[in-house]
Order: structure tokens, then sequence, then C-alpha cells
RNA sequence: GGCCCCAUCGUCUAGAGGCCUAGGACACCGGCUUUUCACGCCGGCAACACGGGUUCGAAUCCCGUUGGGGUCACCA
């Protein structure tokens, strides 16, 4: 078969800037990582590039970290774990770039420039008079350290430069194929940026050689930069790994994904009550599918089913309709035990919901679960029942809510309502089955539909007409509730027609 | 703008020259179910960007056009 790839172990990275959660698109390049070192039976590596000390956010990794555990995609060397080539944030790695950028400058591969960023900024809009590509203008002399040491007296900023070779360099893409980029494209790109940190040219391809990393997955928005790092492992004498560029994912609109049309977080669709396993499995389809008809596949499954021979080529849009309905397949195939713990993460990252606030116990948020299998989200499990556990006078008024179910009919709703108390006062016990049992029981002898002894409890107890079984919903607020919700519309009447 | 990549329903995709009157899923529309909202079930609408080749035959191969994306940083 096919699909019995006969991938031998490849060692990959997940290397993340830590600028802040991890960004769904992010995810899918981690997750093709993470799924061909397992299917391999090869290393997932996590390592952190912080080598941009301005736009580096203190705490990010742990941010990361925490996405990167929730969706389940666990790391062999890396943060946190360790391993033979710790350590594993490149700001810690300095010595290792050091000494390579040392290598190139003695061997001729490198120089230094002292040109500021007006100077540079010129250059560049010249060219872009005569449409021509830019390409920094290499010195007939390289400058020495007598140079160097003149240049910072005059408080000019101190780079490092590396010398490209005049050829024409190709990319063996995996995924992309062979693209060619012609010696006249690239230019002395910096490796040494004048605050002393590597540039991610640099310190990328040095740690990917230090780390033994085989092959690499990424955006394709790197594609053209590659030759670059070719011509730098050259250089250092490393081994070219494989390398496999996917297609993008972007908006609906074909944009960049950005936060204005939604959730773009691992950790806010965590919050909005998606699923990892859901998540995970709509992010794969995204420039992926093994073959066939099928869509729907558990991480296990995928890791059988993967390879990059049928990652396609062209940009995708992350459709949040699809990710929904993903969404609410995997909610309702949960067993009851992994929903109650998807419930109680959501939960614990959504700490200031009534229904978190509410403290429920076990048996309860069991009962939640059971009652409501049609919920898309497990936020619309709040939506659904969060007024149930907030405070009686919180309760807010759906004007045309209150209009069609109470006041037409001359007020037929609140008539239905003041029947109700005494029915309520009077019932016992105070249970699911007895609630609905007695209202199925006074329709009948009043000879009315469900509808109209529902509805107007709903907009009494909730504000509005949606909620879960009116028996669950009673039963879950409480005798005293329910009466005083009820004794409260009757009063305030909120709407006047 | 130069260079690079891409092009099947609105969206994700199946399709590796005849199996295609182009399949599936989401969305949408209609119906059923129904104590609300949903869920669910059934049915329907809907695509090979365009123009040239190659071939007995092209969604599949080649060229061009158009369109989209990426990249040209002391960001990664």
């Amino acid at each position: 078969m096919s699909t019995m790839s006969t991938e031998q172990p490849v060692r990959v990275r997940f290397a993340p800037s830590p600028t802040g959660h991890l960004h769904v698109g992010s995810a899918r390049t981690a997750l093709f990582n993470w799924l061909i070192a397992r299917k391999s039976g090869g290393a997932f590596i996590l390592r952190i590039e912080d080598t941009d000390t301005a736009r580096n956010v203190a705490g990010a990794d742990r941010k990361i970290v925490e996405d990167l555990r929730w969706l389940g995609l666990h790391w062999d060397e890396g943060i946190e774990v360790g391993g033979p080539h710790a350590p594993y944030y490149q700001s810690q790695r300095m010595d290792l770039y050091e000494a390579a950028i040392a290598r190139l400058l003695e061997t001729g591969h490198a120089y230094y420039a002292f040109d500021t960023s007006d100077e540079l900024d010129a250059m560049r809009a010249v060219a872009q008079e005569r449409k021509c590509t830019f390409r920094y203008p290499r010195p007939e002399r390289f400058p020495d350290e007598a140079d160097v040491e003149r240049a910072r007296q005059q408080g000019l900023p101190v780079v490092v430069r590396f010398v490209m070779p005049e050829r024409d360099i190709t990319v063996n893409d995996e995924i992309m194929g062979d693209v060619t980029v012609a010696a006249t494209e690239l230019d002395d790109f910096i490796i040494r940026k004048a605050d002393g940190m590597p540039t991610y040219h640099l310190a990328n391809v040095v740690d990917d050689a230090h780390m033994g990393v085989t092959l690499v997955i990424r955006g394709q928005e790197f594609l053209a930069q590659t030759p670059r790092h070719i011509a730098l492992q050259a250089a250092l004498g490393y081994a070219t790994p494989r390398y496999a560029h996917m297609a993008l994912t972007m908006d609906m609109k074909g944009r960049k994904l950005s936060k204005r049309d939604g959730a773009v977080e691992v950790f806010a669709f965590r919050q909005e009550g998606y699923l990892p396993e859901a998540l995970l499995n709509f992010i794969a389809l995204l420039g992926w599918s093994p073959g066939g008809d099928r869509e729907r596949f558990t991480l296990d499954e995928m890791i059988g089913l993967f390879s990059l021979d049928r990652m396609n080529r062209m940009n995708s849009k992350f459709d949040r309709d699809k990710l929904l309905a993903f969404n609410t397949d995997a909610i309702r195939e949960a067993s009851p035990e992994r929903l109650l713990a998807a419930f109680d993460d959501w939960l614990s990252v959504n700490p200031d919901s009534p229904i978190a606030k509410a403290n429920l116990d076990t048996a309860t948020r069991r009962m939640l679960l059971a009652a409501n299998t049609s919920v898309r989200t497990l936020a619309d499990l709040e939506s659904r029942a969060g007024f149930i556990f907030a405070a009686d006078d919180a309760i807010a008024y759906d004007p045309a809510a209150v209009k069609k179910v109470l006041e037409k009919g001359d007020g037929a709703g609140y008539a239905m309502l003041e029947t109700l108390v005494a029915v309520f006062e009077g019932l016992e016990p105070w249970s699911e089955e007895a609630i609905d049992e007695t209202i199925r029981a006074f329709c009948e002898t009043q000879a009315v539909g469900m509808g109209k002894v529902a509805q107007p409890i709903r907009v009494a107890v909730s504000g509005g007409t949606v909620s879960p079984g009116i028996g669950q919903t009673l039963a879950l607020l409480g005798r005293e509730k329910t009466l005083r919700r009820i004794r409260r519309i009757l009063t305030e009447r909120p709407v006047q027609s």
C-alpha cells in the first residue's frame, strides 16, 4: 500500500518566535512537522527563535508551550523537556553563532559593513526608480578590524554581511518541486545585526545543522529565502536538509488571516469552546488530503495517513463554518468522560463566565452535558444555560420575545404564568422528571400545546426564548428562583405594547 | 515593479489522458422531526479561469493570457 511509506526517521523542528499565543497557521506547520516525525519514528524538536530582542514578548514561550500541549503535539527535544542539543532558546546559543560568523569572516565568506538604515533606504529608492532589483554593492576591499574600530568610534552601525556566491541556486522542494533562483536575484544579506544578534537566516541554519535537522517543513513565505540558507550551509560545510514548503492559509477573502474576522490564535479557539481534535482535523485538511472521500480522522489516523507527497501547492482559505461543523461532530462523538474533561478545560479558561463562577459539582456538569448534546461549541453551553446560574436581576428581557410570547393575545402568556405559579408551588418533588411530567399533564387537562406553556416560562426565567429542555432548566434553577423570576416578570411587565 | 509559486463548486478537496453526464464535505436552499434554539435526517443548487496547441480522446500534458499569493528588512 502506498500509505505504508518508506519514510526514514526524520528530525524536524518547529521554531516559533515568542511573540504571543500560537497562531493557527503556525499550529498547522507544527502539526505537519509533528505528523511526519511520528510517522517516520523520528524526532520533533521545539526551538524558540528569539533573536529579535525588540519583538520578543515576555512569557510568550509559556503560552506556546501551553497551546502545543493543549493540541496534544508533544515534542521530543526542546524547551522545558530538554534534549541533547540544549539550550533550545536561540538567545542562549550565541557562542555557536559567533563561532560560525567568525569562521565566515576568516574564510572570506563574510565582511563587515557600516551603512546606516537611511543610506540603505536611499540606495533602495534609487534602484526602485531605475526599476531594477536592489542588490547590496559589495565593496572591493572588505573592511578590516581597524575599520570596524573606526566605525564604532564614529557611532556607525556595524553589521556582518554574507558573501552570496554568484551562482543560480535550485531548491529541490518536496512540495513545490525544483525552484531555481537566479544569482542576480540574491545579494549579500546581513547575518549579524548591529546589536550583535544573529539574523534569522544565520541562527536558523546554524541551529538546524547542530541539532541534526534533516527535514524542514515551513510556510511558503520562506521559499524565496531558501537559496540564502543553502549558500550559508555550503560556506559553513553543513549538509543541506530536505525542504518542504507548504502553501499558505488565508482568510476567506484570500488575505492574510487576521484577528479582525475572528479567532486566529489556538488559545482563542480553546476559549471559544473548540475541541483540539476538531481544530487539528480541520487544519490538517488545509493543504493536505489523504485522497478519496474521507476527511474525518483522529490524530493517530493522521499519523498513519500522512505523507508529504499528498500536500497541495495551492493556498487555502480558513473556512470557519466548516471548522464549526467539525467541532459539532467532535462534541457529539466524544465520550461522556472526554466531554466532561473538555468542558472542565473550557471552564478553566473562562473563569469569569457565570457557569464557571457557579462552581457546579461534577454530577451537575455531567447532567448539563448529557442534556445538551446539540451544542456546537462548549461555549454554547454558556449562551444556552448560563442564565440559569446568573443572578435573578441580571436577567435581561428580550423585547421581541416578551411581545411575542407574553403580551400577544391580551397578555395570554402572563395569564399562563399566573396559573403556573400555583402549579409550581405544589409540585413535589422538584425534579426534572416531575416538572416535565407535571407540565405535560397540565397541557393535557388545559388542552393547550406545549409551546403555550413552555415559552412563557422560558421568557420569564431566561429573558429570551431559548433554553435547554424546560424540565432540566427549572430543576437546575430550583423552585425558589423559578418562582422569583416568574413573579418578577409578572410585576415588572417589561415591555408596554 | 523584478523574481518565484499557484489555478476543479462560494469554501476545503477527490481526480495522476478514456472509469467524469466531474465524486465527497462545509455553507446555502427546500422538506421532515420538534416544548424554544439547535442537533439530526432526506433532497436540491453549485466548479474544471480564458485562449491556443499535443492526442483517436484532456479537468488531467505543453505554451500564452488573466487572476491570486509569496518575496525582494539590521522580522522571523
